[in-house]
DNA sequence: TATAATCCTTATTAAATTAATAAGTATACT
DNA sequence: AGTATACTTATTAATTTAATAAGGATTATA
C-alpha cells in the first residue's frame, strides 16, 4: 500500500492548526490536541520533528506555546512531510542506489524515480497558505452551520 | 513514509519479465524468480493477485507456465499496482469517507485526496509497453555488457 | 499408468513499522 | 513557591511486511 502515516497527516493537520490560529499569540499543544482529536502524548512525538526542521518555534513555561517560524505562505507542504516522514524515497535505492547493484539497468527503478518526481512537485507546488485559503473558503460555503 | 512494498515492486517486475520474456511460450515462475532475484515462494504469493486481477494467464502441469492475459500495450501500471497493492488510497478515508465524521470539512482530506490523483493520473500514463521499451533502450545503449 | 514438472493453497513466523501511552524533567511566568 | 507549559525517554500493543515451509492438484509424457 502507498500510505501517508498518521505521524504525516497528524503534522499536517497541526501546522493547518498552527496557521488558523496564531492570533491570540502562542498556541497551546493541549489546544490543538483538543480541536485536531489527537492525544497530546502523541502530538508531543510529532512536534519535535516540525521544530527540528525550523517550522516551528516554541516557548516554555507558563504562556509558552508554539508558532510558525514563518509565515505560511513561505512553508511548503514538501517541507512539513519531508520533516515529518524523512526525504521522499518510495523505494529505498531512489534515495540510496548503492543498495542494489543493478541500479543503472533497471527500469523499474526509473519509473519509482518518476513517480517519485511527479508526488515531489506536487508538494512544492502547495503552501500552508494555499490549505488555510482553502478552509476558510470551506468555512464561508457553510453558513448554516454553528460552532458551539 | 510513502512507499511501495515489495509486493508493488516485484509484481510489476514480474510482469515486465513476462513482456519481455514471451517468445519461448510460457514462462516458468523458477526462471522469473532467477532472473528477477525474487524467492519462488514470495512470487508465488504475489502472482495470484496478478491473476485475479485477469493481468496473467496460467496453466498448469508440465509445461505450464505463465503468459499475459493482454498485449503489453493495454496493461497499465496503474492495473498492476491496484491488483497488487489494492486500490490507491494515501489515507482511509479517501476510499471510505465514512469513517470520519469531519470527511467533508477537512481540507487535509483534499490536500490528500488531489495528491492521490495525481499519482493515480501517472500510473494510468504509464504502460507495459512503454517499460518494455524503455528496458530495450537500455540494453542497447550498453553494448558493452555480455551477459554470460 | 507412473512420474516429473509445474502451478496452487494454506499456515506459520520473524522482523519492522506504526501508533500510541506513560512518567517524569526542565523552564519560565506570576 | 507554585503552576503551567514545553520537553525527554522508555515502554508497549497492534499492524503490516516480507518471507519460509510444506504439501496438494493438475497435466504432459515416457
Amino acid at each position: 500500500m502507498i500510505r501517508i502515516s498518521t505521524k504525516g497527516r497528524y503534522g499536517t493537520r497541526a501546522m493547518l492548526d498552527l496557521a488558523l490560529n496564531h492570533e491570540n499569540g502562542l498556541v497551546l499543544l493541549k489546544d490543538i490536541a483538543e480541536r485536531q482529536d489527537i492525544s497530546i502524548g502523541y502530538l508531543e512525538q510529532i512536534i519535535p520533528s516540525l521544530k527540528a526542521a525550523g517550522l516551528v518555534n516554541s516557548s516554555r513555561g507558563a504562556h509558552g506555546g508554539y508558532a510558525l517560524a514563518r509565515i505560511p505562505a513561505d512553508i511548503t507542504l514538501k517541507e512539513i512531510i519531508s520533516a515529518l516522514e524523512g526525504p521522499l524515497s518510495l523505494v529505498e535505492c531512489i534515495k540510496d542506489p548503492k543498495i542494489c547493484n543493478k541500479t543503472d539497468l533497471c527500469t523499474t527503478r526509473d519509473l519509482w524515480n518518476d513517480l517519485n518526481e511527479k508526488i515531489d512537485d506536487y508538494l512544492v507546488s502547495v503552501t500552508l497558505q494555499q490549505l488555510v485559503d482553502k478552509h476558510r473558503n470551506k468555512q464561508k460555503s457553510r453558513p448554516l452551520m454553528y460552532s458551539i
